[in-house]
DNA sequence: CCCAGTTGGTTGAAAATCGAAACTGACTCG
DNA sequence: CGAGTCAGTTTCGATTTTCAACCAACTGGG
Protein backbone atom coordinates (compact mmCIF):
# COMPACT_ATOMS: atom_id res chain seq x y z
CA UNK A 1 0.00 0.00 0.00
CA UNK A 2 2.58 2.43 0.58
CA UNK A 3 5.31 3.30 -2.23
CA UNK A 4 8.41 3.39 0.14
CA UNK A 5 7.83 0.42 2.84
CA UNK A 6 11.36 0.52 4.71
CA UNK A 7 10.94 2.95 7.80
CA UNK A 8 10.03 1.48 10.50
CA UNK A 9 7.37 3.31 12.53
CA UNK A 10 4.56 2.48 14.42
CA UNK A 11 2.35 6.00 12.79
CA UNK A 12 3.10 4.81 9.21
CA UNK A 13 1.80 1.59 9.85
CA UNK A 14 -1.46 2.36 12.01
CA UNK A 15 -1.58 5.01 8.93
CA UNK A 16 -1.49 2.18 6.32
CA UNK A 17 -4.27 0.56 7.65
CA UNK A 18 -6.57 3.50 8.81
CA UNK A 19 -5.35 7.07 7.34
CA UNK A 20 -7.07 6.97 4.64
CA UNK A 21 -9.97 9.73 3.68
CA UNK A 22 -12.65 7.64 5.24
CA UNK A 23 -11.45 4.97 6.97
CA UNK A 24 -11.24 7.03 10.58
CA UNK A 25 -14.53 8.69 9.97
CA UNK A 26 -15.90 5.40 9.60
CA UNK A 27 -14.40 4.30 12.36
CA UNK A 28 -15.89 7.67 14.77
CA UNK A 29 -19.47 6.61 13.16
CA UNK A 30 -19.00 2.86 14.93
CA UNK A 31 -18.18 4.74 18.25
CA UNK A 32 -21.02 6.63 17.90
CA UNK A 33 -23.18 3.84 17.52
CA UNK A 34 -23.94 4.06 14.09
CA UNK A 35 -23.43 0.65 12.98
CA UNK A 36 -25.01 -0.44 10.19
CA UNK A 37 -23.99 -0.08 6.56
CA UNK A 38 -26.63 2.03 5.13
CA UNK A 39 -26.90 4.37 7.93
CA UNK A 40 -23.22 5.06 7.83
CA UNK A 41 -22.92 5.28 3.91
CA UNK A 42 -26.06 8.35 4.86
CA UNK A 43 -24.57 9.89 7.45
CA UNK A 44 -20.70 10.13 5.80
CA UNK A 45 -22.09 10.58 2.17
CA UNK A 46 -19.44 7.88 1.28
CA UNK A 47 -19.82 5.94 -2.09
CA UNK A 48 -21.22 2.69 -1.53
CA UNK A 49 -18.47 0.41 -3.25
CA UNK A 50 -15.79 2.32 -1.17
CA UNK A 51 -17.84 1.44 2.17
CA UNK A 52 -17.74 -1.82 0.93
CA UNK A 53 -14.46 -1.69 0.62
CA UNK A 54 -13.13 -0.10 3.58
CA UNK A 55 -15.40 -2.26 5.87
CA UNK A 56 -13.80 -5.08 4.48
CA UNK A 57 -10.46 -4.14 4.94
CA UNK A 58 -11.29 -3.13 8.52
CA UNK A 59 -12.94 -6.54 9.11
CA UNK A 60 -9.89 -8.18 7.53
CA UNK A 61 -7.97 -6.11 10.17
CA UNK A 62 -9.71 -7.13 13.02
CA UNK A 63 -11.02 -3.99 13.87
CA UNK A 64 -14.19 -4.43 13.12
CA UNK A 65 -16.76 -7.44 12.94
CA UNK A 66 -19.25 -8.31 11.34
CA UNK A 67 -22.22 -9.63 13.24
CA UNK A 68 -25.60 -10.16 12.31
CA UNK A 69 -28.72 -9.14 14.12
CA UNK A 70 -31.71 -11.11 11.98
CA UNK A 71 -31.83 -13.81 10.03
CA UNK A 72 -33.89 -13.94 7.26
CA UNK A 73 -33.42 -12.20 5.54
CA UNK A 74 -29.60 -12.15 7.11
CA UNK A 75 -28.64 -8.54 7.90
CA UNK A 76 -25.14 -7.92 9.36
CA UNK A 77 -23.81 -5.18 11.43
CA UNK A 78 -20.31 -3.62 12.06
CA UNK A 79 -18.79 -3.60 15.52
CA UNK A 80 -16.06 -1.94 16.73
CA UNK A 81 -13.24 -5.46 18.45
CA UNK A 82 -11.17 -4.55 21.11
CA UNK A 83 -8.10 -3.55 18.86
CA UNK A 84 -10.48 -1.15 17.34
CA UNK A 85 -11.77 0.19 20.75
CA UNK A 86 -8.51 0.97 21.53
CA UNK A 87 -8.15 3.61 18.79
CA UNK A 88 -10.34 5.53 20.66
CA UNK A 89 -7.84 8.00 22.15
CA UNK A 90 -6.66 8.74 18.58
CA UNK A 91 -10.21 9.74 17.50
CA UNK A 92 -10.52 11.53 20.80
CA UNK A 93 -6.98 13.25 20.34
CA UNK A 94 -8.15 14.72 17.13
CA UNK A 95 -11.46 15.38 17.99
CA UNK A 96 -9.88 17.88 21.11
CA UNK A 97 -7.58 19.38 18.20
CA UNK A 98 -10.21 19.96 16.32
CA UNK A 99 -12.38 21.83 19.09
CA UNK A 100 -9.64 23.70 19.61
CA UNK A 101 -7.97 24.62 16.30
CA UNK A 102 -10.88 24.31 13.74
CA UNK A 103 -14.32 24.68 15.73
CA UNK A 104 -12.55 28.02 17.86
CA UNK A 105 -12.69 26.03 20.73
CA UNK A 106 -16.52 25.41 20.99
CA UNK A 107 -16.76 21.65 20.75
CA UNK A 108 -20.10 20.54 18.17
CA UNK A 109 -20.06 17.53 20.79
CA UNK A 110 -18.32 16.80 23.94
CA UNK A 111 -17.02 13.53 25.27
CA UNK A 112 -18.36 13.32 28.74
CA UNK A 113 -16.95 10.86 31.79
CA UNK A 114 -20.50 8.90 32.29
CA UNK A 115 -19.66 8.74 36.36
CA UNK A 116 -19.01 12.32 36.95
CA UNK A 117 -20.37 14.48 33.91
CA UNK A 118 -17.48 15.87 33.15
CA UNK A 119 -15.33 16.47 30.01
CA UNK A 120 -12.66 14.21 28.89
CA UNK A 121 -9.08 15.61 28.39
CA UNK A 122 -6.33 13.30 27.19
CA UNK A 123 -3.23 13.07 28.58
CA UNK A 124 -0.12 10.92 28.55
CA UNK A 125 -0.51 8.61 31.22
CA UNK A 126 2.59 7.24 32.96
CA UNK A 127 1.62 3.95 34.13
CA UNK A 128 4.53 4.01 37.19
CA UNK A 129 3.61 6.45 38.45
CA UNK A 130 0.05 6.95 38.21
CA UNK A 131 0.29 10.60 37.17
CA UNK A 132 -0.72 12.41 34.12
CA UNK A 133 2.90 13.68 31.98
CA UNK A 134 3.53 17.02 30.76
CA UNK A 135 4.85 17.48 26.90
CA UNK A 136 8.15 18.62 28.58
CA UNK A 137 8.52 15.69 31.12
CA UNK A 138 8.69 13.40 27.76
CA UNK A 139 11.99 12.05 26.04
CA UNK A 140 11.92 9.81 23.12
CA UNK A 141 14.17 6.55 22.86
CA UNK A 142 14.83 3.81 20.13
CA UNK A 143 12.35 0.70 21.01
CA UNK A 144 12.66 -2.91 20.99
CA UNK A 145 10.71 -3.05 17.74
CA UNK A 146 14.01 -1.26 15.62
CA UNK A 147 15.40 1.81 15.40
CA UNK A 148 14.29 4.87 13.45
CA UNK A 149 17.06 7.65 12.37
CA UNK A 150 16.36 10.94 14.13
CA UNK A 151 18.05 13.81 14.16
CA UNK A 152 16.32 16.02 16.97
CA UNK A 153 14.12 14.53 18.46
CA UNK A 154 12.34 16.72 20.82
CA UNK A 155 9.52 19.03 19.11
CA UNK B 1 -13.05 19.13 0.54
CA UNK B 2 -15.54 16.52 2.01
CA UNK B 3 -18.28 16.06 -0.23
CA UNK B 4 -21.02 15.77 1.64
CA UNK B 5 -20.39 18.87 4.42
CA UNK B 6 -23.52 19.41 6.90
CA UNK B 7 -22.03 17.22 9.80
CA UNK B 8 -20.81 19.23 12.73
CA UNK B 9 -17.85 16.93 13.97
CA UNK B 10 -15.02 17.91 15.07
CA UNK B 11 -13.02 15.08 13.69
CA UNK B 12 -14.64 15.39 10.57
CA UNK B 13 -13.24 19.00 10.40
CA UNK B 14 -9.87 17.97 11.56
CA UNK B 15 -9.70 15.42 8.83
CA UNK B 16 -10.48 17.58 6.67
CA UNK B 17 -7.49 19.40 7.49
CA UNK B 18 -4.91 16.38 8.15
CA UNK B 19 -6.60 13.19 7.19
CA UNK B 20 -5.31 12.33 3.83
CA UNK B 21 -2.94 9.19 3.26
CA UNK B 22 0.32 12.27 3.47
CA UNK B 23 -0.39 14.54 5.81
CA UNK B 24 -0.24 12.94 8.62
CA UNK B 25 2.89 11.62 8.10
CA UNK B 26 5.36 14.82 6.98
CA UNK B 27 3.78 16.02 10.44
CA UNK B 28 5.18 13.20 12.08
CA UNK B 29 8.55 13.97 9.82
CA UNK B 30 7.76 17.71 11.37
CA UNK B 31 8.02 16.65 14.62
CA UNK B 32 10.90 14.07 14.10
CA UNK B 33 12.88 17.35 13.42
CA UNK B 34 13.05 16.55 9.15
CA UNK B 35 11.99 19.80 8.17
CA UNK B 36 13.21 20.34 4.64
CA UNK B 37 11.55 19.64 1.42
CA UNK B 38 13.96 17.15 0.14
CA UNK B 39 14.53 15.68 3.69
CA UNK B 40 11.10 14.34 3.98
CA UNK B 41 10.32 13.53 -0.09
CA UNK B 42 13.23 11.36 0.42
CA UNK B 43 11.82 9.77 3.44
CA UNK B 44 8.26 9.32 2.91
CA UNK B 45 8.68 8.67 -0.63
CA UNK B 46 6.24 10.74 -1.29
CA UNK B 47 5.88 12.23 -4.77
CA UNK B 48 7.49 15.91 -4.87
CA UNK B 49 3.89 17.51 -6.44
CA UNK B 50 2.19 16.19 -3.67
CA UNK B 51 4.91 17.09 -1.07
CA UNK B 52 4.74 20.44 -2.52
CA UNK B 53 0.87 20.39 -2.30
CA UNK B 54 0.43 18.98 1.31
CA UNK B 55 3.02 21.45 2.66
CA UNK B 56 1.47 24.38 1.11
CA UNK B 57 -2.11 23.33 2.77
CA UNK B 58 -0.09 22.98 6.26
CA UNK B 59 1.16 26.33 6.01
CA UNK B 60 -1.83 27.47 4.35
CA UNK B 61 -4.15 26.22 7.78
CA UNK B 62 -1.09 27.93 10.04
CA UNK B 63 -0.33 24.54 11.28
CA UNK B 64 3.05 24.97 9.96
CA UNK B 65 5.54 27.47 8.83
CA UNK B 66 8.35 28.09 6.04
CA UNK B 67 11.25 29.74 7.76
CA UNK B 68 14.40 30.47 5.41
CA UNK B 69 17.75 29.14 6.88
CA UNK B 70 19.44 30.35 4.58
CA UNK B 71 19.89 33.56 2.22
CA UNK B 72 21.27 32.76 -1.06
CA UNK B 73 20.09 30.94 -2.59
CA UNK B 74 17.31 31.62 -0.24
CA UNK B 75 16.23 28.09 1.17
CA UNK B 76 13.44 27.27 3.29
CA UNK B 77 12.47 24.33 6.18
CA UNK B 78 8.94 23.49 7.24
CA UNK B 79 8.30 23.80 10.97
CA UNK B 80 5.79 23.22 13.49
CA UNK B 81 3.25 25.92 14.48
CA UNK B 82 1.85 26.01 18.06
CA UNK B 83 -1.10 24.26 16.54
CA UNK B 84 1.29 21.89 14.53
CA UNK B 85 2.30 20.89 17.60
CA UNK B 86 -0.77 20.88 19.34
CA UNK B 87 -1.46 17.54 17.37
CA UNK B 88 1.02 15.41 19.27
CA UNK B 89 -1.63 13.82 21.62
CA UNK B 90 -2.93 12.48 17.89
CA UNK B 91 0.07 11.31 16.73
CA UNK B 92 1.07 10.00 19.86
CA UNK B 93 -1.88 7.82 20.00
CA UNK B 94 -2.23 6.84 16.97
CA UNK B 95 2.05 5.50 17.45
CA UNK B 96 1.18 3.68 20.78
CA UNK B 97 -2.06 1.79 19.20
CA UNK B 98 0.20 0.22 16.27
CA UNK B 99 2.78 -0.12 18.44
CA UNK B 100 0.60 -2.41 20.42
CA UNK B 101 -1.69 -4.04 17.64
CA UNK B 102 0.79 -3.61 13.99
CA UNK B 103 4.31 -3.65 15.21
CA UNK B 104 3.28 -6.72 17.59
CA UNK B 105 3.95 -4.83 21.45
CA UNK B 106 7.34 -4.23 20.28
CA UNK B 107 7.81 -0.31 19.96
CA UNK B 108 10.31 0.92 17.33
CA UNK B 109 10.38 4.24 18.99
CA UNK B 110 9.44 4.52 22.75
CA UNK B 111 8.01 7.88 24.62
CA UNK B 112 8.93 7.77 28.14
CA UNK B 113 8.01 9.60 31.28
CA UNK B 114 11.55 11.71 32.01
CA UNK B 115 11.26 11.09 35.71
CA UNK B 116 10.79 7.39 35.96
CA UNK B 117 11.69 6.29 32.75
CA UNK B 118 8.77 4.17 32.01
CA UNK B 119 6.86 4.13 28.80
CA UNK B 120 3.65 7.22 28.33
CA UNK B 121 0.35 5.68 27.40
CA UNK B 122 -1.82 7.98 26.25
CA UNK B 123 -5.34 7.81 27.90
CA UNK B 124 -8.53 9.93 28.43
CA UNK B 125 -8.44 11.03 31.38
CA UNK B 126 -11.28 12.83 33.91
CA UNK B 127 -9.84 16.02 35.45
CA UNK B 128 -12.64 15.55 37.93
CA UNK B 129 -12.31 12.26 39.08
CA UNK B 130 -8.66 12.59 38.19
CA UNK B 131 -8.39 8.88 37.02
CA UNK B 132 -8.08 7.54 33.47
CA UNK B 133 -11.20 6.21 31.75
CA UNK B 134 -12.04 3.72 29.60
CA UNK B 135 -13.68 3.63 26.48
CA UNK B 136 -17.20 1.82 27.88
CA UNK B 137 -17.12 4.71 30.66
CA UNK B 138 -17.56 7.29 27.77
CA UNK B 139 -20.92 9.30 26.51
CA UNK B 140 -21.11 11.57 24.24
CA UNK B 141 -23.43 15.25 24.11
CA UNK B 142 -24.05 17.80 22.05
CA UNK B 143 -21.45 20.48 22.92
CA UNK B 144 -21.62 24.75 22.47
CA UNK B 145 -20.44 24.06 18.52
CA UNK B 146 -23.66 22.80 17.78
CA UNK B 147 -25.52 19.29 17.19
CA UNK B 148 -25.02 16.51 15.72
CA UNK B 149 -27.45 13.59 15.53
CA UNK B 150 -26.98 10.31 17.79
CA UNK B 151 -28.81 7.11 19.03
CA UNK B 152 -26.75 5.10 21.04
CA UNK B 153 -23.33 6.79 21.92
CA UNK B 154 -22.21 4.12 24.09
CA UNK B 155 -19.37 2.76 22.53
C1' DC C 1 34.71 31.39 -16.52
C1' DC C 2 32.82 26.70 -16.99
C1' DC C 3 31.00 22.57 -15.00
C1' DA C 4 28.92 19.40 -11.76
C1' DG C 5 26.05 19.19 -7.77
C1' DT C 6 22.35 20.54 -4.42
C1' DT C 7 17.85 22.26 -3.16
C1' DG C 8 13.25 23.16 -4.00
C1' DG C 9 10.44 23.06 -6.83
C1' DT C 10 7.07 22.72 -11.84
C1' DT C 11 5.04 20.26 -15.79
C1' DG C 12 2.78 16.62 -18.20
C1' DA C 13 1.29 12.00 -19.25
C1' DA C 14 0.00 7.41 -17.56
C1' DA C 15 -2.02 4.72 -13.88
C1' DA C 16 -4.74 4.18 -9.88
C1' DT C 17 -8.52 5.57 -7.23
C1' DC C 18 -12.92 7.64 -6.43
C1' DG C 19 -17.92 9.03 -6.99
C1' DA C 20 -22.62 8.78 -8.84
C1' DA C 21 -25.89 6.17 -10.49
C1' DA C 22 -27.94 2.06 -12.04
C1' DC C 23 -28.75 -2.57 -10.96
C1' DT C 24 -29.29 -6.99 -7.99
C1' DG C 25 -30.96 -10.31 -4.61
C1' DA C 26 -33.05 -11.71 -0.51
C1' DC C 27 -36.47 -10.92 2.01
C1' DT C 28 -40.96 -8.38 4.35
C1' DC C 29 -45.21 -6.09 4.53
C1' DG C 30 -49.79 -4.79 2.80
C1' DC D 1 -48.86 -9.36 -6.56
C1' DG D 2 -46.31 -4.92 -6.11
C1' DA D 3 -43.64 -1.65 -3.36
C1' DG D 4 -40.05 -1.12 -0.14
C1' DT D 5 -35.66 -2.01 2.59
C1' DC D 6 -31.03 -3.36 3.24
C1' DA D 7 -26.63 -4.49 1.71
C1' DG D 8 -24.30 -4.67 -1.43
C1' DT D 9 -21.98 -5.04 -6.93
C1' DT D 10 -21.15 -3.15 -11.46
C1' DT D 11 -20.08 0.33 -14.63
C1' DC D 12 -17.97 4.29 -16.22
C1' DG D 13 -16.53 9.09 -16.34
C1' DA D 14 -13.94 12.40 -13.24
C1' DT D 15 -10.37 13.22 -10.10
C1' DT D 16 -5.91 12.15 -7.81
C1' DT D 17 -1.63 10.19 -7.52
C1' DT D 18 2.62 8.62 -9.35
C1' DC D 19 6.56 8.83 -12.14
C1' DA D 20 9.85 10.99 -14.82
C1' DA D 21 11.66 14.82 -16.92
C1' DC D 22 12.75 19.50 -16.66
C1' DC D 23 14.09 24.06 -14.48
C1' DA D 24 16.18 27.95 -11.76
C1' DA D 25 19.12 29.72 -8.37
C1' DC D 26 22.84 29.29 -6.37
C1' DT D 27 27.65 26.89 -4.61
C1' DG D 28 32.22 25.11 -4.79
C1' DG D 29 36.10 23.21 -7.60
C1' DG D 30 39.35 23.74 -11.27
Amino acid sequence: MRPQPAIECSIQRTLDLVGDRWTLLVLRDLFRGVRRFSRIQEDLGIAKNLLTDRLATLVDADIVEKVPYQERPVRHEYRLTEKGRALSPALLALMRWGDRYVSGGLAPTELVHDECDTRLELQPWCTTCNVPVAPTDISSRPGPGRHIGTEDTRV
